[in-house]
DNA sequence: CGATTTTTGGCAAACGTTTGCTATAAATCG
DNA sequence: CGATTTATAGCAAACGTTTGCCAAAAATCG
């Protein structure tokens, strides 16, 4: 990027495809040409293209490239709100994840936000309209919307994904929350419990929705009450997984009857509850079973080992890049537009069967 | 970003710079300055524009602005490998604190690696060399060097952060490791420890280099032999925690003289240590006293809650920043190339006196 | 009020790469 | 071997913004 080519210090200026034609002795739109389109020019003329831009160690620049064409090749991820709570490391895997897929796809992933603040918005809107990313994963319902520009209607591709917004026409991949709480809901009926103690994420969240409805469908399944499940928290964001523990926990210890399993929804809750309500005096799992979502690695190291649902990560990223890449690729599968992995439950010895 | 200017669709074009000097009535260039150097448009003028480019939701090209310039607005972040493991937030920390910051500056961070290998290196040089990035922040040793390509050589702005590498000439946030571990150690040993047990992270790594030489001092402080501590692990990276803690539970059942107190060099590894020495029967802190390096908050949920030092993830992103920023602007601060930031110890249940 | 200084708008070229089009060279065909 | 077809290299313009320079308008000075 020096434009001073007299420079004999250590610092290696980046070289330009100007240079490198030079070097070779032709034309600058062969070297375009050589290094994109092989096929087009000659097998010689390309030998000695290559081994210029080896010898000046030859990089593109990207901006350049990307104005020219009229697309860039940085992906941006909006998320949710912070990169990272508790013991969870669900986003920072999907981060992993999506990278991973869009190096290889020849993409930047960047981080366009860590908040829902109206700044915020503006500069992911800024990044879509500006040119600057040429597509976006989102982790986040409702798209943004600020002084008459919106995301939506911006072109870009978006895939959202953990949550479905396949409703508002994006392509999603999510996991089967509903499905995979209410089997592991079945299971502790199965083996005996009757009485449940939910901890909510907050009301409304789209997470949250699904996973107490797998609750209810399967106490429905089994011809049970749904007055059987008693619902804590609702106030509190994910982020806030520990205090949401905790409150449960004061919740749980005024309750005349008391239910023998707790459903948690993230892992952060299940911890802190179940450290809280053992200081009371109670025995998990042999006063109460717990199981918990998210899957974090921490949970075998609980006292005792945590039951868990396990997320997909990976493979939702991958999923969600692919998507992604078929948007902007305009390769229009005729597929669905809401892509399901499955969750795995985790047993572990927070699970047993309630006392008699 | 789109030519077609005729389409009526919902899709809200991005307009141009040369649309809004269209619509202002101006010149494209003054529609520029009274972007970018107001001072240089009269009020008038100024008012035109600013109405038009409103009016049209203009968004400027960072691609195009770039370009021009020789600058982008993008600096990237050169990982040391995985972006999360166990329970650490470490590096999501970093990543959100450098994030919120660099906005503040107008910039955008960009994930550039998610390894060392030859691959990650190659794609962190195109992303220097190609006028992608405007600086890094590096948490890794070893800056990337392939075929002939160094990043010391690229002339950009570099900082190191997490670990110090001012030996290098690199601008460094680093908190204080070794006296960190020197006073929790210091604290044991004022307790009535005499016997201690190091789980020690990856040999010749900066971070257990300085750990151990913390837990060194504060015995020769104290007149003792470093014969009173004894090392276990040294072959896993930080990454594997949980098991450098499971190894390390094995390792100390063996041994006939047991020690008191363990320092365990991350959260991972004191907490699946804990986890496995619970289940022989010893007891946290009676006959053990444990504490631990990283300040993840579920150590405040473990049973017993477990002690740690507590890393200043947010002051130093900020403060890397601020490094950075001036180094991009070229403001030669006169001052030190190592700039430490103190970590906190909290103290919790996980440590008490030995018993008699 | 004329001379001088300052302010302001616009032209044109720059940034580094890509790609349509054309001319020429090379290959193929009858 | 001449006619026809295909391959290949290069010219020039494009992408959207910025900025040096100049001319003209406006403001200030004596």
């Amino acid at each position: 990027m020096n434009k001073n080519k007299d420079v004999a210090g250590e610092e290696q200026s980046g070289a330009l495809m100007a240079d490198v034609a030079r070097l070779a002795g032709v034309a600058i739109s062969t070297v375009s040409r050589a290094l994109a389109n092989p096929g087009r020019v000659n097998e010689k003329t390309r030998a000695k293209i290559n081994a210029a831009a080896r010898q000046l160690g030859y990089t593109p620049n990207a901006m350049a490239r990307g104005l020219r064409v009229g697309k860039s090749n940085i992906v941006m991820i909006i998320l949710p709100g912070s990169l990272y709570y508790g013991v969870s490391q669900i986003i920072p895997q999907v981060l992993q994840s999506i990278n991973k897929s869009l190096i290889q796809g020849g993409y930047n992933l960047m981080i366009a936000n860590l908040d829902r603040d109206e700044i915020s918005e503006r500069h992911i809107l800024d990044l879509a309209f500006g040119g600057s990313v040429r597509g976006a994963i989102i982790l986040s319902s409702k798209l943004p919307e600020v002084d008459g520009r919106s995301l939506a209607g911006s072109g870009l591709p978006i895939v959202s994904m953990l949550l479905d917004m396949s409703d508002a026409g994006l392509q999603s991949v999510v996991t089967n929350d509903r499905e995979a709480v209410r089997d592991v809901t079945a299971e502790l009926i199965r083996l005996g419990h009757r009485r449940f103690f939910y901890l909510a994420g907050p009301e409304d969240n789209y997470h949250d929705v699904e996973r107490y409805a797998g609750v209810l469908e399967a106490l429905g399944a089994a011809g049970l009450s749904e007055e059987l499940v008693h619902r804590s928290g609702g106030q509190l964001d994910y982020q806030h997984g520990f205090d949401i523990g905790v409150q449960a926990a004061d919740d749980f210890v005024q309750l005349t009857e008391k239910p023998t399993a707790v459903i948690a929804t993230s892992d952060d809750m299940a911890i802190s509850f179940v450290s809280r309500i053992q200081r009371t005096g109670l025995s998990i799992p042999d006063d109460l079973s717990v199981v918990s979502f998210d899957g974090s690695p921490v949970c075998e190291f609980s006292s005792p080992p945590l039951s868990t649902i396990e997320q997909p990560v990976e493979e939702m990223g991958r999923a969600a890049v692919d998507l992604l890449l078929d948007a902007i690729d305009q390769r229009q599968k005729a597929g669905k537009v809401r892509t399901v992995i499955r969750s795995k439950l985790i047993l572990r010895e927070s699970v047993a069967p309630p006392r008699s």
